[in-house]
DNA sequence: AGACGACAACGTACGCCGTACGGAGTTATT
DNA sequence: AATAACTCCGTACGGCGTACGTTGTCGTCT
């Protein structure tokens, strides 16, 4: 798999799409489709969500739907279009509470905000692999920035600073999650499961390792290997953002001084 | 594009690779192959270097060296392990002076750390689209790793809190230089600058953004377009390494005492 | 009522992809 | 000289995204 990318097609259908504002409601000629946006966008995610990124084709989407792959041309311009929907789609349940991450203390609250994005890509492990660079601009991608500043309001920074904040925090729940997840993913993909996969290349390490070479490996790595193997897998996760938060938490004290 | 996976084959044979194991030197009947794996694996490079991940075929590697398709795979079991083996590789790069990351101050080293990959990904951008879940295991990731516990090491730390400041560090930068590194890679791929981008998608944005819903966006929006737009695109990394190493120096003042 | 035209559905096909398989040619060893 | 191992690679299969054109359905207009 490698990342998908978007927004190559015609900016005014993908915006119309997003927003849903295409169909004025009129009636028209020609046979009422039993197919709409919304079910191939929900079908789409379901198979990414079960069978990953990889597996999602055109032709598996529309088979999951009942119908011919040509069917979703006449709903969707591409590929490409088709996962910016989704992308967009499932952001909008990010934050069910909006209140949340606009009340109580500032740590609390990005605490909460960097722990819904974690769940998400969790819960949609395909997400991690799409391109963040050119965002689709629908009400998901939208809804998620404004709650986010929210989140970073009323702390005496500059508007840079909480737009440099909010990317901060969503950087490193991407990149940390990254490492968690692919190896859930691997295990999907491959069948393998990690202590098999470790199982099998640890005697070809034991071959080639250099304790002479690698001393600060040889000291660290068994000893991270057997604590963090066992432990829950977001041990990373918690480590990290406590301390993104005590140099965050430095930032304000300096702003509010 | 999405993530490739690897790790699928014959671990003995991936490993035997990696670390160039293979062959001892003795003379063997048939032809003398006028293909190695190291200029296999440069050619592939070269070629995702340019044009990225998705450009990245068997067919065109072969190409590339002169030779069909299938005559790589006398030399190479297949995409993944090939994958695996750019990766390792590339990743010895990194760092070149190795006592650069293990003296001087602690910021200081891991500011270089963190750079050096900065930089590593814009240089391989493809590299950020492999999985890191379950690292090839050659000697480019070996001396990373060691290298990078010895930046963090001598500070007083357990050797757990080692290893979760080396994958905190690299988690950051990953998280952060796909933002970045995402908007050069869809310019390549799409042919379309992120102006002539914005451009085409604005005034689709203005007619459903609703200033309304959205009062912190529609206030921070505009001023981060501006000024980040126009900005040396790493500001947000400098901003970000900033505040995590303030987050790490708590953490290293607490296990000093 | 009938004709028209817009529309949904989709069969076929093209050029990509990774790679399984088996054959042809080459060369060090026996 | 015979053998066996080895490299190279032509062909083919089943996947992919999607361009194109046909068919059949239905709301609308005459």
């Amino acid at each position: 798999m490698a990342t998908e990318f978007t927004g190559t097609g015609d900016p005014a259908r993908s915006m119309a799409l997003l927003w849903r504002t295409a169909g004025d409601g009129g009636s028209k000629p020609g046979p009422r489709s039993a197919l709409d946006v919304d079910r191939i966008v929900a079908a789409a995610v379901r198979l990414a969500d079960a069978e990953g990124l990889a597996a999602l084709s055109m032709r598996r989407v529309a088979a999951e739907l009942g119908v011919a792959a040509m069917t979703l041309y006449t709903h969707v311009p591409g590929k490409g279009e088709l996962v910016d929907l989704m992308l967009d789609s499932v952001l909008g349940e990010l934050y069910p509470d909006e209140d949340v991450v606009a009340s109580g203390a500032w740590r609390t609250r990005l605490r909460t905000l960097a722990r819904a994005n974690w769940d998400f890509f969790l819960r949609h492990p395909w997400a991690l692999h799409l391109s963040s660079g050119r965002p689709p601009l629908g009400p998901g991608v939208m809804r998620k920035y404004e709650l986010e500043l929210r989140a970073v309001d009323g702390l005496g920074l500059s508007e840079i600073q909480m737009d440099l904040l909010v990317t901060l925090v969503n950087g490193f729940v991407r990149g940390t999650v990254g490492g968690v997840q692919e190896k859930v993913d691997a295990e999907r993909v491959t069948g393998i499961s990690e202590e098999q996969w470790w199982a099998a290349t640890e005697p070809y390490v034991a071959q080639v390792f250099d304790a002479q070479r690698y001393p600060t490996a040889a000291r660290v790595g068994p000893v991270a290997g057997e604590e963090l193997g066992a432990y829950d897998p977001d041990r990373s996760f918690e480590f990290g953002l406590d301390r993104l938060l005590d140099g965050i938490g430095v930032l304000i004290l300096d702003a509010s001084r």
